[in-house]
DNA sequence: CTGCACGCCTGCCCGC
DNA sequence: TGCGGGCAGGCGTGCA
């Protein structure tokens, strides 16, 4: 699920109950994630100060007063579970059935502030680890990194060297995070579909124009979730304190067989089929 | 180097 | 109601 957009909007929605609080229980039930957690994490977030709650790409990164910093990856079925508790509780127990650990239930984080947070993820695709913050570009999982989509760096001029005799397929070089960081399968479709241009074009054959309407295609897409992702997340305690799953409407994602939505375009949005991934396109209207 | 298939996991949905 | 197959929004590895 987790694309740039939703995990900027866990990212806020976990701001507030976990940005100046410190971590007084970290339980670690489940260690066999995408990559094993470190060592000795949960010793090591035990009383550990969340100094600031950051973003990069689709990693959230919680910088610590110990010096290091929290990586968490959501991979494709990652939560982040917030329990507000009824001020009672005392950290690290589970005296209420309701608060009875869940099987995918894998890191539970009690903060000074009385909120639970639960790292919930069935897939098992994500991940944490913990890195010097001083040197935290040069992690493995982050130093080859494109720029921001929604940063300075990620321009047409950028974007158009990027692709200069890419022999792909559009659609495969901005799911490439080395070209720009936080792009999924479902913005991507969506992406393209604004900008029209056909997801089989070739990366390195497209024109400077285009490539300057599909960089504001791209940035507009993803603004506008990350919008949609925070009016939800002012009611997120009617869905069980889970962050970030919002309802959100594609304009061609997972909308194969039904009309495209551009003004006048009588096609019909197509599924096909790219490095074994889902794309949704109009044919009419993306050339 | 590039582009692509594959595997990692579990849950869900569909057809039989 | 049960079962098998296909599918899922990520990412690294390994191969040609």
């Amino acid at each position: 699920m987790p694309e740039l957009p939703e995990v900027e909007t866990v990212r806020r929605g976990l701001d507030p109950v976990m940005t100046g609080q410190r971590i007084e229980v970290a339980e670690v039930r489940r260690p066999d994630l995408r990559w094993p957690f470190p060592k000795s994490m949960a010793a090591r977030l035990m009383g550990a100060q969340v100094t600031a709650l950051r973003r990069r790409s689709k990693y959230i990164l919680a910088d610590l007063g110990t010096g290091e910093t929290l990586i968490i990856h959501l991979g494709m079925s990652g939560r982040m579970l917030i329990d507000p508790g009824d001020g009672a509780r005392a950290p690290g127990s589970f005296h209420h059935a309701a608060e009875t650990p869940g099987k995918h239930d894998h890191v539970i984080l009690d903060m000074s502030g009385g909120t639970r947070i639960t790292f919930n993820d069935a897939r098992r695709f994500g991940a944490m680890d913990l890195h010097p913050t001083a040197t935290l570009d040069d992690h493995w999982l982050l130093s080859k990194l494109g720029p921001e989509p929604l940063g300075n760096v990620f321009s047409a001029p950028y974007l158009m060297g990027r692709f200069k005799d890419r022999h792909t397929p559009v659609k495969s070089a901005l799911l490439d995070q080395r070209i720009v960081a936080g792009l999924g399968n479902i913005y991507v479709s969506e992406a393209l579909w604004r900008a029209k241009i056909h997801p089989r074009r070739l990366a390195g054959k497209i024109s400077a124009q285009r490539i300057a309407t599909l960089v504001p295609a791209i940035r507009d897409v993803l603004t506008e979730a990350i919008t949609a992702g925070g009016s939800s997340l002012r009611d997120y305690r009617q869905a069980d304190g889970e962050l970030g799953y919002f309802q959100h409407s594609f304009a061609v994602y997972d909308r194969a067989d039904q009309p495209c939505r551009h003004p006048g375009c009588t096609g019909t949005i197509l599924r096909i089929v790219q490095s074994g991934r889902s794309t949704f396109h109009c044919n009419m209207c993306q050339r």
